[in-house]
DNA sequence: TGCGGCGGCGCC
DNA sequence: AAAGGGCGCCGCCGCA
C-alpha cells in the first residue's frame, strides 16, 4: 500500500504572493515558515510543526517513507520545501518526481481548482473560514504602518488549527474525487519542470514601456477632465460617461450604445459601440472627442508590462511558474497566469521594427498611436537569453482536423484528405458551399463546426474585418451544414450517446471515437468522456432534465452569500463536440511537450497549438528540423490524424 | 482597505 | 428550439 502524506505550509513575507508569484515569493530572503500541517492520508496522522521545533522523529520517518506528497497548488508548497524548509530547517529532501497537486486534481475532475470553492461545490463538510484569510493578513504579511510581523503567539495558535483544518478539509474533498491518470500526473511534471525553466522577459522594454504608458494615461486623462469639466478624469471610467451619454446623446443614436443580454437592456459603450458611434456623421463633435479618447485609452494589455516586471527573477529576468497543468478543467487544456502567454495581443512588432521603438523610447521620443503600439510591444518583450533564439512551431489547423478526425465518418475522412492532398482547406469550404470567396470559407471553416450559426459566425467574421448581412451569414450556415452533413450528425450521436450514457449507469456507451460513461458514485454522478488516448473529461452532478443532459458548471460560482443551488450548463451537442476537440487538441500537445521535455528540447512555454523553445544559436538549424519532426510524428492512438507544422525562428517573440 | 461582482478585452 | 466555448486579467464600483 503506497503512503501518502499531505502538507500545508503557512508562511511570512515581504512580497506580495498574488502579484509576484510563488517563485519569486520562495526564494526572497524575508520568506519564512510559520508552520506545517503534515497528515499521513492512510492513518488520519496528524503533525503541525511550528519553525524552530524540532521536527518529530515518526514524521520524518512519514516524509522518507511516502511514495507521494500531496499539497494543495504543489508548486508553493514544494518551492517553500526546498528554498526554506529543507535547507534552513534540515526537512529530509523530497525527489522531485513525488510531488502531487491536489489542486490539479480537483480541476481533473471539473471542479473549481481553490479547495474553498472546490469544497463548496462538493458539499463537503466546510464552512469558508473567513477568520483563517484575516489571520494571515496579520501574520503572514508585515504591518502596513510599522512594517514589523505580529508575533502574537495566541494569533498564531489560532493560525495553526485554521492549517491543521485545511490539510482535513484536502482529504475529505480528495477521497469524493477520481485519481489522476499516470498520464496527467507525468503531465504534471512535465508542465513543472518547463516553470522551472523559466521564460526571460525584456526587463528594460517593460519599464520603459510601463512609464510611457503611466505618462500617456496621466495625458488622456488630463484631456478627458478638461473636455467634460472634471466630471471624468480616466479613460476606463467609462460608465460614467455612460450615464452622461444616456440623456446627451442624439436620440437616434441610442441604438448603438445599447445591447440586450439574457432579455435585459443594457447599455455599453464596448469596442464595437465605439466603432459604430465614431462611424456615424450625426455624432456631435464635443461627443467625437471623449470618445475618441477613451478609444485610445484601452490600457489593460499594457498593465501586462508590469506583470511581467513583477514576476520576473530579479536575478534572471525570467518568470517562473506561468503555466497551469489542466488550468481548464473541462478540456484538460493549459492555461497560463501572472505572465499571461495565452492572450497576448497578436498584433505585434517584429524584432526590427521592436528594435527601432525601443530605441526611440530610450531617446525619450514620442511613439505614434502610443497604446497601440505599447501593445504591439507585448510579445516581443518576451525574448530568448544571449546567444539563443526562439523556434516556434504551430500546428496548422488543429481543431479542424481533430473534429472531423473525432467523427470517425466517411464525411469527415474526406475533409482528412484535404489536408493530406495539401489543399487549401478555406478554398475547398468556399468551393463546397459554391462561393469563390476564400474569406467567407476561413470564417465557415473556423466558427461552424460545434453547432454554432449566424452569432457564431458573426463573432469570428469581425475577427477578420468581415462584414455580412444576417441573412446572408444565414445561407452561409445552411450551405456550410449541407456541406458537411458529418458535422451535424456527430453532434447529435455526442449527445444521444451521453443521454444514453446517464440513463444506464457504468455502461460505455461510444460515439465516433470517443466514449461516454456515467459513474453515480462520483461527484454527484459523474458522466465522463474517455477520449482515444484513454485521457478522462468530466462532466460532475450530471443528470437529464426536460430531455437531455445537464451537468454543474464549474467555472461560475454562486454568489457567496445565496444558497442557489451551482449554475448548471446544458450538454447539448456542439458544445461536447467542442470539449472533445479541444481536449484531443491538449492531449496532443501534452504529449508532444512530454516527448519534447524527456529528449532535452528547450522548451520554455506553449499555446495551445504552439511550443515556444529557446535554442542556442548554434542549435538552431536542427532544433527546427526536430521540432517539425516531433511535431508531424502522430502518436500512436491518432496515426491516422495528419498533423503539419512550419517551426519559425525569432528573435523576440512574435507571431 | 480589501474583496467580489461585473463589464470589457485579449487569444485559441 | 436553438445555442460558441474554453480561459485570465484589468479596472471600476459597491459593500463591509
Amino acid at each position: 500500500m503506497p503512503i501518502t502524506v499531505g502538507l500545508d505550509f503557512e508562511t511570512k513575507s515581504r512580497i506580495d504572493l498574488k502579484t509576484r508569484g510563488a517563485d519569486v515569493y520562495a526564494s526572497d530572503p524575508s520568506t519564512d515558515i510559520l508552520m506545517c500541517s503534515f497528515i499521513n492520508k492512510d492513518n488520519g496522522q496528524q503533525w503541525l510543526w511550528n519553525a524552530g521545533e524540532k521536527i518529530p522523529a515518526d514524521l520524518v520517518m512519514a516524509l522518507n517513507l511516502a511514495d507521494e506528497v500531496e499539497a494543495h497548488n504543489a508548486r508553493f508548497d514544494q518551492l517553500i520545501y526546498e528554498y526554506i524548509a529543507a535547507p534552513d530547517y534540515g526537512f529530509p529532501l523530497i525527489p522531485a518526481e513525488k510531488w502531487v497537486c491536489t489542486a490539479a486534481q480537483c480541476r481533473v475532475n471539473a471542479l473549481p481548482s481553490s479547495l474553498d470553492k472546490a469544497t463548496r461545490a462538493t458539499n463537503a463538510r466546510h464552512k469558508k473560514d473567513n477568520a483563517g484569510s484575516a489571520l494571515i493578513r496579520k501574520l503572514c504579511v508585515p504591518d502596513k504602518k510599522t512594517g514589523e510581523f505580529n508575533t502574537d503567539p495566541a494569533l498564531h495558535e489560532r493560525l495553526g488549527k485554521y492549517c491543521l483544518q485545511d490539510s482535513v478539509a484536502m482529504v475529505a474533498l480528495t477521497s469524493l474525487l477520481r485519481e489522476m491518470s499516470e498520464i496527467d500526473k507525468r503531465d504534471w511534471q512535465v508542465n513543472e519542470r518547463i516553470n522551472d525553466r523559466g521564460i526571460k522577459v525584456d526587463i528594460e522594454l517593460a519599464k520603459l514601456a510601463q512609464d510611457y504608458a503611466a505618462m500617456e494615461k496621466e495625458a488622456l486623462g488630463a484631456a478627458l477632465s478638461t473636455l467634460t469639466g472634471g466630471r471624468i478624469t480616466k479613460v476606463t471610467q467609462t460608465l460614467k460617461y455612460l450615464e452622461v451619454l444616456k440623456t446627451e446623446l442624439p436620440k437616434k443614436l441610442l441604438p448603438l450604445i445599447t445591447k440586450t443580454v439574457d432579455g435585459e437592456t443594457k447599455y455599453t459603450l464596448d469596442k464595437a459601440a465605439r466603432s459604430q458611434l465614431l462611424n456615424s456623421p450625426d455624432l456631435p463633435a464635443h461627443q467625437r472627442h471623449i470618445i475618441d479618447l477613451i478609444d485610445q485609452g484601452g490600457m489593460s494589455s499594457v498593465s501586462k508590462f508590469t506583470a511581467m516586471i513583477n514576476r520576473a527573477d530579479p536575478d534572471t529576468d525570467r518568470v517562473h511558474g506561468a503555466f497551469t497543468f489542466w488550468g481548464a478543467g473541462q478540456t484538460g487544456r493549459y492555461t497560463s497566469q501572472g505572465l499571461q502567454l495565452h492572450n497576448m495581443k497578436r498584433d505585434c512588432f517584429d524584432a526590427t521594427e521592436a528594435k527601432k521603438v525601443i530605441a526611440a523610447m530610450r531617446a525619450g521620443l514620442g511613439l505614434d498611436d502610443p497604446i497601440n503600439s505599447l501593445g504591439k510591444l507585448l510579445r516581443p518583450a518576451i525574448i530568448p537569453a544571449k546567444g539563443h533564439k526562439f523556434v516556434v512551431g504551430d500546428w496548422s489547423a488543429i481543431e479542424a482536423r481533430v473534429l472531423p478526425w473525432l467523427s470517425d465518418s466517411d464525411g469527415g475522412r474526406e475533409v482528412l484528405e484535404v489536408f493530406i492532398n495539401g489543399d487549401d482547406i478555406y478554398v475547398i469550404t468556399a468551393e463546397s458551399m459554391d462561393m469563390d470567396d476564400r474569406q467567407i470559407g476561413k470564417v465557415a471553416n473556423l466558427s461552424l463546426g460545434f453547432g454554432g450559426g449566424v452569432g457564431a459566425f458573426q463573432a469570428m467574421a469581425k475577427n477578420y474585418g468581415l462584414t455580412l448581412d444576417d441573412d446572408v451569414v444565414q445561407g452561409v450556415v445552411n450551405a456550410w451544414r449541407d456541406a458537411n452533413p458529418w458535422a451535424g450528425k456527430f453532434w447529435r450521436e455526442l449527445e444521444r450517446a451521453a443521454l444514453k450514457a446517464v440513463r444506464n449507469p457504468q455502461t460505455v456507451v461510444p460515439a465516433g471515437r470517443v466514449k461516454y460513461i456515467y459513474i453515480p458514485k462520483i461527484l454527484g454522478g459523474t458522466l465522463m468522456c474517455i477520449l482515444p488516448n484513454d485521457t478522462v473529461i468530466q462532466y460532475p452532478y450530471a443528470r437529464i432534465e426536460k430531455g437531455g443532459v445537464t451537468a454543474m458548471k464549474a467555472s461560475v460560482q454562486p454568489k457567496a452569500d445565496s444558497t442557489d443551488e451551482w449554475p448548471r450548463k446544458s450538454l447539448w451537442g456542439g458544445f461536447l463536440a467542442e470539449n472533445i476537440t479541444q481536449a484531443t487538441a491538449a492531449c496532443l500537445l501534452k504529449e508532444l511537450l512530454a516527448d519534447m521535455v524527456a529528449d532535452d528540447f528547450p522548451v520554455v512555454g506553449h499555446c495551445h497549438d504552439e511550443v515556444i523553445l529557446e535554442v542556442l544559436d548554434s542549435e538552431i538549424e536542427d532544433t527546427l528540423l526536430n521540432c517539425q519532426q516531433y511535431m508531424e510524428q502522430s502518436p500512436a492512438w491518432c496515426e491516422d490524424l495528419p498533423l503539419k507544422a512550419v517551426p519559425e525562428i525569432f528573435e523576440r517573440y512574435g507571431k
